[in-house]
DNA sequence: CGACCGATTGACACAGCTCAAATGAAGTGG
DNA sequence: CCACTTCATTTGAGCTGTGTCAATCGGTCG
């Protein structure tokens, strides 16, 4: 798990949120962070804890579930590299659901403290970082539709190609292919199906040609034909960029009137 | 529709998310608004657009859904008064989904220019609206939970506590009965469902003696009993209000180490 | 009165679930 | 290097919750 300078996939994504200066660069390399080591199927952070730091992804992946009935398990988030993964607790409190390692990760924990200086030290993270959030937002507008309209196998092929896109913004997949240790348990629960038939519904992708998946790693081989199974469409996930702002006036240039 | 002054239900629901000085509420009461009435069934903002204002409900609902493969409908939020349907317009364009009234509605309009001079200068204000997209993003959460993992019934009862509590905190709602005017069409597409489903789940609840529902008129009846049939728990409406700052420190005082 | 819309009902079909067992792959310890 | 365990994947066989289709009913409004 190669990870360089360990702020730099989120410095990577923050980019593509806001222009940052130098200064706010300055400002997240000068973060305190402690880096820990996960195995797999560890709990980092856990429900109706209150923590006083926030979660970035080094390496490997978190995902956010929830419990019903205090048995069946729903996935409601994957982090990927680069993504903090809890930071609603910096104004929430006690958390509502679970943050576990999918396979063996690295993370960096940020104290609440630091992370809030930061913020009030610059607008522009400040800025980036709420957006941040409502793209979160809007991904989760989309897995609700997912869920709610889709059928299983549109659901999977969505799920496959939302990371496949996320996982290429910070340079961990190539071509459409990417490793991810997941089972096809956590892709069914990710997709509110059963394991047995998340396993159909994935050997259904194989036959048709789509997918490969081989113990951990996935290819999407015909990007056209999946998203259209998927009803995949990349806009909620605003790979655009941030948006344009006129130079003089050092605010958004709004496209309507 | 009594309104009293537009922007009251919205200090109400800032108040429980940060303390607000008498200067945050006169910023509030000094942004310019453009009052427009809906009727039902019309779409306020449309996907695809770009618009340069936020969305303040003052009386009525809105809805926000989005559409697979062009037809089925998901919805994928309710909107009541003093809700800003759209904030995330403020940092994200074009709009992922779409924005609709229930019934007949009346709104209110803010230019993002006005909100955004009104941000910087209150950073209690702007930590109230991003507290604020933090609480969405733990209702989408639970919708992910609801439509993945679980039944039909569960889920019509799910949304319908929700929406009592969420009515309740703006005096909408009184002895968990409160009026919408939504179909069981509404309802159904929130949840995932048929109509025809919806119906006989709604059926279900009145035999129960769970829920009545009179056009447009919903009680909950046995309080307990039906957040046990929906698995429900409050803790993600974060109605607890805003976390206990140390008053020295002027910071949160977090529970763990 | 006719048109329309939402609620309701019935009959039937099927996607996806559950249960259970088999197979395969990857350690682990002797 | 082989038994043994463990965990993920795969397969099969029924079962059921929910969808679809179509018709009816009831209320409301012009």
């Amino acid at each position: 798990m190669e990870i360089g300078r360990p702020y730099s996939r989120l410095l990577q994504r923050l980019e593509k949120l806001n222009t940052l200066s130098a200064h706010d660069r300055q400002l997240i390399a000068e973060l305190p962070l402690t880096v820990a080591n996960f195995s797999a199927n560890e709990e980092v952070v856990r429900h109706g804890e209150s923590p006083s730091r926030c979660t970035l992804v080094l390496g490997g992946f978190l995902y956010g579930h929830k419990r019903v009935n205090g048995s069946r398990r729903q996935i409601t988030s994957f982090f990927v590299p680069g993504d903090i993964a809890d930071l609603h607790t910096l104004h929430l409190a006690p958390l509502d659901h679970s943050l576990s390692t999918l396979g063996p990760a690295v993370v960096a924990f940020m104290p609440h403290a630091a992370f809030r200086e930061m913020l009030d030290r610059s607008p522009q993270l400040a800025e980036a970082f709420w957006r941040d959030t409502f793209i979160r937002l809007a991904i989760l507008r989309e897995w609700v539709t997912n869920l709610g309209r889709r059928d299983a196998i549109a659901r999977v092929a969505h799920v496959i190609c939302e990371l496949a896109l996320r996982l290429q913004r910070v340079d961990l997949a190539q071509d459409l292919c990417f490793s991810i240790p997941w089972t096809q348990t956590d892709l069914a629960d990710a997709c509110g199906i059963s394991n047995v038939h998340a396993n159909r519904v994935v050997q259904e992708l194989r036959r048709l040609g789509l997918v490969e998946w081989d113990s951990r790693k996935v290819r999407i081989r015909d990007w056209d034909a999946v998203t259209k199974i998927a009803d995949f469409s990349d806009e909620y996930l605003q790979l655009g960029g941030p948006a344009k702002r006129d130079p003089l006036l050092g605010q958004k240039v709004s496209e309507h009137a």
